[in-house]
DNA sequence: ACAATCCATCAAAAAATTCGATGCTATATA
DNA sequence: TATATAGCATCGAATTTTTTGATGGATTGT
């Protein structure tokens, strides 16, 4: 019938349809209604434990008349087939993620702006409803995707432009430039036009690196160009350097709010807009985890935005 | 690209050998390589792990430029894929039968004959080669293949004449019949011929049942009937039931030599034979043990049959 | 004896896998 | 900046595996 390790076919090409088969067949001590049950026929039946006999070097099952009898082997074959379904099926189906019993590292990138406006709300909402899971600020500089790209963070908050390759995004909501300066300052007496806003003295936000803001590509693209008086790489202390000078800052509306009670704020007549996104990579974009937190930060930003 | 909980995909249809792929990729870091050493193309490879993908709803591996990084739950998945594949692997590999160490229950069916002859010599060698198993002897009875297809029995040594169906069997060795009397019996003075053994008065031994012995069938056959004065259901005692008496009494020949030193031994003129076989049914014939003790027990037999 | 049950087997059909070739994207190089 | 290269995705064709439906052989129950 068959001999002991069969060269001629390959025990890992057994699949678990066919293991659970055998335990049906096994339970059921009966070829047809393991077939029945399964739906399939008989034939089929038979031809998957034929595979087995051969995978396993033993008859399995001996006919005894009307009925079949597993030999010792196949018994413990089906005790531990039962062990190795039931584990696949654990490793198969993602266990439900919970928040709360949850452990690990979740770090995001973003720039001043975000941390100012939504990481105390962000922080306070995973304190509540995930303290196993250790929150990680990078700062996203001027190239965040490369953020996402290398590894380094796992979410990306921040305005997206373009919707790269390999990277998945979502807006949040859209942002309009406002500027700030002093109160006693005297553009702060009317709405700001374009004129006038370009014939002021600039405090610049470069946000470090090779980021450009939109607001200047728009400019640029314009013909025009900025006074720049001063320029500084944060929007950190922006507040301190307008009041009490006639410098004119540009910077995002809601920003402008949280920078202090003394400066001056007003809309910036630069006709152009930026949407801040959430951003992560394919390598995120199924985790039970990220999708977990990306959405407590997607609802935690909008409703409160 | 694919949905958590795909129904489109049954999770069981995974093999083995798809889940060695899956480890392969993860190990090496790519399709192509993993191709290679798996004898595939990398496009064979491609549709495996997009098969994975589907079932895991997760991406798996994502592409990072030119390479491509698992995600954490493939992580997970290859850590309990390589368990998965080493316990399918020692279950699917027999485990060598050790007689040393092993225990368990073995069932013999014979007869007095073969008790007589044989059974001290297999004791003998089993208390040594294998101590921890339990030996367990049942009566053949008139219907010896009955034993074994009830599973009272899984070995049956006996004179088997029919190669009957679900029964292996294997010949030990061939047997004549003998004549036993008193050393005195006038039919001990010379050899015994068919005319002289028709007219003694015999003591029969019936072996219990339905079972009914080779010489007999072959003297009905032949149109002879047997003068029986005594039928008794064992060889056990014959010896003393010849002894000092006119009967005369067949029995095999191997067997006449065990029965005592006081009786006259003397060929039987029937002519014919039967063959001892050891016999069991398709239930053991895969078995590592089985196969260790019938072979054990048909060497100690041939040995000094 | 006779019908019924049940697994084995065979040829044909259906489904899954593999191959070879090509496409597409992201580096690396000139 | 353009081009070459590496590597995974995808498509149709070829191959292999699985399933089906029909049939055979053996055993049991009536």
């Amino acid at each position: 019938m068959t001999t002991p390790n069969d060269p001629g076919i390959d025990p890992l090409s057994i699949d678990f349809r066919t293991l659970r088969l055998l335990e049906r067949v096994h339970s059921l001590r009966s070829f047809t209604r393991a077939a029945d049950e399964l739906g399939l026929t008989q034939s089929a039946v038979s031809y998957a434990i034929d595979k087995l006999r051969h995978v396993f070097g033993d008859p399995l099952f001996a006919r005894q008349g009307r009925s079949i009898h597993p030999t010792a082997r196949c018994d413990k074959i089906v005790e531990d087939t039962r062990h190795l379904i039931a584990s696949y099926r654990q490793m198969a189906h993602p266990p439900a993620f919970d928040p709360a019993t949850a452990s690990g590292t979740f770090s995001i990138a973003c720039n001043y702006y975000e941390r100012a406006l939504w990481l105390p709300g962000i922080v306070h909402a995973l304190r509540a409803r995930a303290p196993g899971i250790t929150l990680n600020i990078v700062d996203a500089g001027g190239t965040g995707p490369q953020r996402l790209l290398d590894g380094e963070a796992d979410l990306l908050i921040g305005p997206i432009d373009r919707d790269g390759p390999l990277l998945h995004s979502r807006p949040l909501y859209e942002e309009t430039y406002a500027c700030v300066m002093d109160p006693a300052h005297p553009a702060a007496r009317e709405p700001l036009s374009l004129a006038t806003y370009l014939h002021l003295d600039h405090v610049l936000v470069t946000y470090g690196g090779r980021w450009t803001s939109r607001y200047i590509t728009v400019l640029a693209e314009m013909g025009h160009d900025l006074r720049v008086a001063l320029r500084v790489p944060s929007p950190a202390g922006l507040e301190s350097l307008v009041a009490g000078s006639d410098l004119v800052g540009t910077v995002p509306h809601r920003l402008s709010r949280v920078l202090g009670q003394s400066i001056h704020i007003t809309a910036c007549p630069v006709p152009t807009s930026i949407t801040i996104h959430t951003a992560w990579t394919a390598l995120n974009h199924r985790s039970a985890q990220h999708i977990w937190l990306r959405t407590l930060i997607h609802t935690l930003i909008t409703q409160s935005a």
